[in-house]
DNA sequence: GATGAATGAGAGTTCATTCAT
DNA sequence: AATGAATGAACTCTCATTCAT
């Protein structure tokens, strides 16, 4: 499979997998447009390969099923929001304003980019209904929440102050909310700007005591 | 199933309505059953009707469609909600503690009828997808939205407080964290309870200034 | 169900249960025209539901899969099978022109027949590949056989003969001989009547030993 | 797969014909178990060719069609079968006892290698839908039936006995109860063994009258 | 000669809905 | 008002086969 790709020098044309690998990421676009706007149960194999200009076998060649399609896009949500997470853990010891305004500017991605919002809440939905699904998506959540956690630790350590609760149910909360907003902007068009996040926090904050 | 079936002669109290109106009852317990199980999209008609002891006609000679029923759902949602919120405006102007009690009894409320809950976020999916649905659910949202909204408001002038961001904000802001835990309590198993909802209003109050 | 079926006096329309018969037997009729001509694997729903002049759908209304509709088919061959073989038993007693005569006559049966017979053979080859249909087919082999067993043991007894082999492993030899002249007669055409089995059963009474 | 990847250089005697017909060779091979357990229809091109360790288009670098494999099947099976006949009827002017020896050791052979038997059947079921294959299959078939038919003249005819019918139904009796029992065997488990064959056929002698 | 991604047709099955009874 | 057989469209998925590499 990997063994004559030393692809010359410039390659006019696409090679095998690289018109494979294009193949499957323009599946995985129309797929995560489809389902951010018809949902994973209203959205048809048939649709996704059609839309993207394929056949459905074509679907076939590169996922197992329709359910492994949603798996993939899980383990890359996982992937882009622990990018994220990093970034916002990275600059956690500088000043409070500093690190409130990391948290916004991380609140307002999930505002604009509402098509994870959803797809996110799509994850969901399809935890609840599928086993296999349900253990993969709660180990990417768990994780999600770990790191936030750790961030909000530095935040009120940084600070000398003690969380007012448990700092996973804190980290789980703003998750919480983040996806509640997601919902709400989808169904009733409210834009409720992520800025409540930082609202809240700065409360928490106000309502400390010293450690 | 047969059990109507011999009141022809002696029952002259179980009038046509009267049956009819039971048979809607239960197709509509039993459809929010399943909703909240399978959801929306993966629960038939079929079974709605056979779970309740119905035929599949049956259904359609007490609601136009699919849709259709839900809508019922959504009014009925709506009624319940609206009367708690009564109760919560209520007892506005009392003593801090008692109010922040009652609205942690409503968060637990949420918390523990998870299936209102899940059919709440059934509800919002649906409202994504069906213009006709989408506009009910836009009305009965935007009610309860001002009647929590007008119960911030007493609060905090209650307190002589002045609220960090716009009242409507806020209200929307606990209906989505509202949701938004329902969500990951359905996907990931977690308990984050209600409590936080109580958490972040001290936190609001705490930081906010004399009106 | 079976409540109002009084059926008046005449009924010049199909009442609701024998227009639901009459699909029923029709799907069932062209299942078989169908899976003797082109085999089970060979023959789809929907052909078999156009060719019967219905939908899909309507072959669904009355059979719960494919091979449920074997299970019927297997069903009604047992049936058949079994009235042929209480004749053949009836008359055992009799003179032995007769009760040959009479084996030649089922055995020109399963010639003539041959829809029955290829169908059989279709069953044996899915009782091969389906647990659940093996166990149906299992059972309904071995009731046959039995039947048959008891057939030309009455036989034997009556001229005062001993069987030269088991009369089990007879009577099941005798039917293997039947389906193999079917297969052969469909695979290559060629009329080798069910004659063979009356003169192979002359054979083993002619080397049989008194008993 | 990863076989013959280094013999670029040192090995001269693994010619590409011979390669090729390697590949073939373990297609076939495959194919024939893959055919065996789970049917014709039920076993891909994919499975034949996953299993041998080959791409599908190897396939197609081999043969033109699933069918075409098929018919070479027949021609391996109809080289066999030659073979064996050609032993029984060497010895067919030796006694009676060995006569019958040998043609209980060939029955038992079909009965040990059930795979022929599976296969044979498979044969003759997909001789009944392609024209193109129930030509071919017949003309392998009346090869059989008549190398049989020579072998069992010569037994009679060494005995000074007059067969009680026509030689070539014979025959072609044998045959189909050869595969009426392998079809048994398959289908419900039970052995009944070659031994029938031995069984009728001493009948057979035991009834016919001199010649 | 061998690869395997892609095709296109078709498989079995489900489902919201209709309508004669 | 209630029945449930029948519809027709859509579903996920499989497969023999093709063809650019």
């Amino acid at each position: 499979m990997e063994k004559t790709r030393k692809s010359g020098t410039t390659s006019p044309r696409l090679s095998r997998e690289e018109s494979q690998a294009r193949t499957r990421e323009r599946l995985i676009e129309t797929a995560t447009r489809l389902f951010v706007g018809q949902g994973y149960g209203g959205t048809s194999i048939r649709d996704i390969a059609e839309q993207a200009g394929y056949s459905q076998g074509a679907f076939y060649s590169n996922f197992e099923s329709k359910e492994s399609l949603l798996l993939e896009m899980l383990r890359r949500h996982m992937a882009g929001e622990a990018a994220h997470l990093a970034t916002l853990s990275e600059r956690a010891g500088t000043s409070l304003e500093t690190v409130l305004d990391d948290l916004e500017a991380w609140a307002s991605t999930l505002d604009q980019d509402i098509n994870w919002s959803m797809l996110s809440i799509e994850l969901q939905m399809q935890a609840q209904r599928s086993t296999t699904f349900a253990v993969a998506y709660r180990a990417v959540w768990q994780q999600h929440r770990d790191a936030l956690a750790v961030w909000l630790a530095q935040l009120f350590a940084a600070h000398g102050l003690q969380p007012p609760v448990g700092i996973e149910a804190l980290a789980a909360s703003f998750m919480a909310l983040a996806h509640g907003l997601a919902l709400q902007r989808a169904s009733t068009g409210t834009e409720v700007s992520g800025r409540m996040m930082v609202v809240l926090l700065r409360g928490l904050l106000a309502m400390a005591r010293p450690a």
